[in-house]
DNA sequence: TACTTATCATTAGTCGACTAACTAAAGGAG
DNA sequence: CTCCTTTAGTTAGTCGACTAATGATAAGTA
């Protein structure tokens, strides 16, 4: 039996991540948030003040890539770094104002969105789907320890 | 009841395509296969000589994007472009023999890892779990198609 | 104390993706 | 036939993400 990549679960599954991930931006285009920013901005609206080697780990992100993201959020004003007073390594991130906004129309969007696209699901649906994600996490998380770091 | 995005079935399911994609991607490093590359691949693999618009609109990526992947790739010696006899404006795509090697390996990849992911799935759950994923992307085209394209 | 190692962050370079503006060829309307 | 519009593709500029290499501070050890 022959393997159609159009009929993959996975397939389609990142099909669905793209569009939501496009939705999320259009309902956030005034804000001066771009796509990568909702979950870092929802992770400081919860813990203000995080070292950034921690808040990469949360968003699953790596430290350069927050390093970059950081510096353009600083930019347009969402967040601001504060050195840590008792180690002068570590830089601490905390939220502006309009962070803090842009976070509260970011909680909004997606809760939304969110709603939107679970509402044809029951209860139980919603329960099964859960579990079979963590399912799938839990396997693909297995097989890369296995094929090597 | 409060939203938190940390527990909201999109996150876990950006995750876990991002996951699946890191996989794919360690079981290809000895191929000269970037990250984006294997859809693009699979669909030349299907059919070769398709003109870039199409092969854009399939691997769902737009024009602009599919340009300069297929310029490194054909610097990379996995594909080449011939230009349309009949019409000067298009540029039909084409695998080169290590292009098809890779493209391959692609297929092998995606299929080892498209069953670990889902050999803990009964015949029923991989049915409802289409159907979930299915009903979802219509609803999210649905909700893009009401706050404007 | 001085040297070594580990940790946090940044920089540089590359790939993936997008939008907007552009070039070039094909097709139609008058 | 000429002008206008549409269509295919490219270019430029930006954001998201990664790896590898570097800087700078902290912590551990001889």
């Amino acid at each position: 039996m022959d393997f159609h990549y159009a009929d993959a679960l996975t397939h389609l599954m990142g099909h669905v991540v793209k569009l939501y991930r496009h939705n999320v931006d259009l309902l956030l285009q005034d804000y001066d948030v771009f796509p990568g920013q909702p979950p870092l901005l929802l992770r400081l609206a919860e813990t203000d003040g995080q070292m950034q080697k921690e808040l990469a780990r949360r968003i699953h992100v790596k430290p350069a890539t927050l390093t970059v993201m950081i510096n353009r959020m600083q930019k347009a004003g969402l967040v601001e770094r504060r050195p840590d007073p008792h180690d002068q390594r570590v830089a601490r991130v905390y939220l502006t104002e309009k962070g803090r906004r842009a976070a509260d129309a970011v909680k909004e969007a997606l809760r939304t969105i969110e709603n939107r696209c679970l509402e044809h699901f029951s209860l139980e649906e919603k329960l099964l789907f859960r579990r079979l994600l963590k399912q799938m996490l839990d396997d693909l998380e297995a097989f890369r320890n296995e094929i090597g770091k």
